[in-house]
RNA sequence: GGCGGGUUGCCCGAGUGGCCAAUGGGAGCGGACUGUAAAUCCGUCGGCUUAGCCUACGAAGGUUCGAAUCCUUCACCCGCCA
């Protein structure tokens, strides 16, 4: 039997808030109804957040409805106001970058193969088109009117910085009344009734359905996603180096699969619904074992798996698996042929040397194990940097000749998850 | 426009002239224990050519042998009054 999208939905947690339930359905069970949700490129890359609202734009869009994927190229230029600080605004061409650059990676979410007949492929806008010609008369005029203020400052995220000693600028004030004007334009040009988003994003979403009302006298709708959080009440979706993005070149392959890999039990369990696409029943016995026996790390397996798949593909995710296996297995790295060293570490990130042999300390800023040298030092004075698996104890010590393995790699390490190659070209004349 | 309060390291937050690279908490990082988990304990937590030096307490000047700490101006935030 299929089962109805909200009800997929609703199982899979990934709903929070929605706008009048019933209503929602009999729209969506009427026919295809177009949804959007938009994406402000506030970095070169969306993160892995973002993940989340890609799973409940796919499953609509399994379900038969029309995707519209919005990339803020406006209100990338304002700010959507954040509960603790004012942003920094970037510079406009920098931020018309980061736009191409975020719609070039969502395309392989949505985009379909031919023969998915039935389905409808993505639409892809950018709110640029119509709020860059919006004039400072016809927002006031046009828009402001349908806006009352004290409404504007209940928002949470307004509120919050009103009564923090951050303040908040006009800017950021005004970001709400560009989003909900955002919905109202796709109602017009793309018959869109539905907008997605965070749970963050609620309050932009209801002013939006309230414009719509107001100048269109429709009834359009919202659903919210929850905020993803770890066990530890943080915001899930950072890591050692920061925050985990979906562009391979900031986040490799292999990073992207071992954070998943990494995941604590708790919320490997509590993810793999949200994030896996995976049958019902199938998740459930997912969850069952990760409960019985927690080593074997199932759910994190499984998560790892299927986002490296969704995000990075098939073979991406074979040398990320690959990698972590020679760079975690039993196996001597002794043993290890050159071509199993070289693809583990091209996946792990490295650099390559040309010239002499600088020391460990060196070694570990150049792979960006460490961010400076005085760290370098403090790791390895706190036992924490290992060459070929050994523990380093003298910073300053050069790898011998000897310490080079198959394929002219090192293998360094910071810690127990944190690995780098080094690599040397040419071998130096005796 | 006036008056008052504020701006400290990733975050919160102590610090009113030398003992301050700056108390404490959180986050992060390393170690031990494990399962490349969690919890716990211990350590660490600006940079460098590391017994020393450099840069830093909103910005720029000044006073002083010496300033995060005092003075002046500027910017921003909060509050009260107009």
């Amino acid at each position: 039997m299929t089962e109805d999208v909200i009800d997929e939905l609703h199982r899979r947690g990934l709903i929070a808030q929605s706008t009048d339930e019933a209503a929602l359905r009999t729209h969506l069970a009427e026919g295809p109804v177009a949804f959007y949700c938009g994406f402000d490129p506030t970095a070169p890359s969306l993160h892995v957040g973002s993940l989340l609202q890609f799973m409940v734009l796919r499953a609509l869009q399994r379900a038969g409805h029309q995707p519209v994927v919005l990339v803020g190229g406006a209100t990338g230029l304002i700010g959507d106001p954040r509960p603790t600080a004012e942003r920094q605004l970037n510079d406009p061409a920098t931020v018309a970058a980061w736009v191409q650059r975020i719609r070039e990676q969502v395309a392989p979410f949505l985009d379909l193969p031919a023969e998915r007949d039935g389905l409808k492929g993505p639409v892809y806008v950018d709110n640029l088109d119509w709020t860059a010609p919006l004039s400072a008369i016809d927002f006031l005029r046009g828009l402001g009117k349908h806006f009352r203020v004290s409404k504007m400052l209940a928002k949470e995220a307004v509120s919050a910085r009103l009564n923090s000693e951050a303040g908040i600028s006009y800017t950021e004030f005004s970001y709400q009344i560009l989003q909900a004007n955002d919905f109202l334009e796709l109602y017009r040009r793309n018959g869109v009734t539905l907008q997605t988003g965070g749970s963050d994003q609620w309050g932009n979403l209801t002013a939006g359905i309230d414009l719509v009302r107001r100048v269109e006298g429709a009834a359009v709708h919202a659903l919210s996603t929850p905020l993803v959080t770890r066990s530890d009440g943080t915001k899930m979706g950072k890591t050692e180096g920061g925050s985990v993005w979906l562009d391979p070149s900031l986040t490799s392959p292999y990073a992207f699969f071992q954070f998943w890999l990494n995941a604590d039990d708790a919320d490997a369990r509590a993810w793999l619904p949200l994030f896996s696409e995976r049958p019902a029943e199938e998740i459930e016995a997912l969850i069952a074992e990760s409960i019985e026996r927690p080593a074997a790390r199932t759910a994190q397996r499984v998560l790892a798996e299927d986002l490296t798949l969704l995000v990075h593909g098939a073979e991406e995710l074979r040398q990320a698996e690959a990698a972590g296996r020679a760079l975690f297995g039993r196996d001597e790295l002794g043993s290890l042929g050159a071509d199993a060293l070289t693809a583990a570490l091209g996946e792990a990130g490295g650099v390559t040397l040309d010239g002499p042999v600088p020391s460990v300390a060196q070694l570990l800023q150049l792979t960006g194990l460490v961010s400076s040298l005085s760290e370098a030092r403090r790791t390895v004075k706190e036992g924490g940097a290992y060459l070929n698996n050994e523990r380093v104890t003298d910073a300053e010590s050069i790898p011998g000749d000897d310490a080079w393995l198959a394929g002219g790699w090192l293998v360094l390490r910071r810690g127990k998850r944190a690995v780098a190659g080094v690599r040397r070209t040419a071998v130096p004349a005796p």
